[in-house]
DNA sequence: ATATCCAGACCGACCACAAGGTCGGGTACT
DNA sequence: AGTACCCGACCTTGTGGTCGGTCTGGATAT
């Protein structure tokens, strides 16, 4: 039970870590299905059954990996979101530049949440919890700039967070497939189109 | 060669549609990959041989099915981008409303576009070229809306596309994820501020 | 009308192989 | 001595695909 845990960590983080890098990548090259344990512990430089001896099994390295990112994305979203209000939008477009840096991340998770819809899938509940959180967190921070005025008070935060949420997961997939395609850009069309829109204002129609 | 073709095809364009239609069902559930011929066969109501015997790889199989599902696409294209110009976005809130009807149609799509994201995968080049031709396709019927005078000139109808293509991949993904989630909503709300937004007026800033 | 023929449809047995995972052991550090 | 680390051999299962064969329904010849 209570083994120490505070030994020799250093080498088992180490290899732990390559492994968890390693998974990343392959992960979001080819998806949960099509990345092999093989692979990743060759990438890893380890063998399979190495790799094995510091995740029990295939599913419980993709929810390690899934959890580490889960905590890089918090911290990324705390900037956006604590703006609050109107703001939050314009902030999204930060953390989607911030994202046209970081390849892998960005097509990690436009891959796994496409092939985690099977519900067997194991990162299923994940992805489903991601989505509804995301959602929840956007409502509570735009619904500041209802209180602030910024914000038409009439405007319905759950489609809009929806939309934009929708906005970012789509042109990540075709920026992947095409690196051209400028996501700032048009995250910014659209978010100013947003803005002017929802701006305090007699309710339209 | 010119072995009689017209004559005892009934029966097997029948079990052939029926495989296509499993395809469609099992790719779409558990994607390319997670998909196998058994399973196919099996809901199609046919041998994994018998499958082999119509389509000669899974990779034919994939491929067959996309083909099928892209004449379906253009029939449904033509409506909203026959209309030109500005309606065209207008248009497109249509297809997302009429999707809505086709849970397979969606859910096939939103999975394969994302594991097709692999260079390697069977269906990569299909999918690059759909966006391709999808984002063209809109820049063209948009275009009209400029030469009317409805829409900017300066409006940059590429990003536009763009955004408008990702806003529908990204909607239908959260669709998949959780029924309740309106598409028609989270579409109008984003069409409508874009059309205020990209009608005529000075360019801003 | 009957026998013949043949292409297409379909199946069962089989194969090579890659997948995830188990197990027992070896090594090194403390 | 014990514990964490890591490997090699092995096992099971599922995979896409091949091959040989059976059956059937019509076209053809007689």
């Amino acid at each position: 039970m209570g083994a120490k845990l505070g030994q020799n960590n250093v080498k088992g983080e180490q290899t732990k870590n390559a492994i968890l890098t390693a998974a990343e990548q392959l992960f979001a090259e080819s998806g949960y299905r099509g990345a092999s344990l093989a692979n990743i512990a060759e990438r890893a430089g380890v063998t399979q059954s190495g790799l094995l001896h510091h995740f029990n099994s295939k599913d419980e390295l993709l929810v390690a990996v899934l959890e580490q990112h889960n905590r890089d994305d918090d911290a990324l979203l705390i900037g956006p979101l604590s703006l609050g209000g109107a703001d939050v939008i314009t902030g999204l477009r930060e953390l989607i530049v911030q994202n046209s840096k970081n390849r892998v991340s960005v097509r990690l998770f436009a891959v796994l949440v496409a092939e985690s819809t099977s519900v067997d899938h194991p990162g299923h509940d994940y992805m489903k919890a991601r989505y509804d959180r995301l959602r929840n967190r956007l409502v509570g921070a735009l619904s500041i700039g209802i209180q602030r005025g910024e914000i038409r008070p009439d405007a319905d935060l759950e489609v809009l967070s929806s939309a934009l949420i929708a906005l970012m997961d789509g042109i990540q997939l075709q920026w992947i497939y095409n690196a051209q395609v400028d996501m700032g850009a048009a995250f910014d069309l659209v978010a100013r189109a947003l803005v002017e829109s929802m701006a305090m204002k007699p309710a339209a129609a």
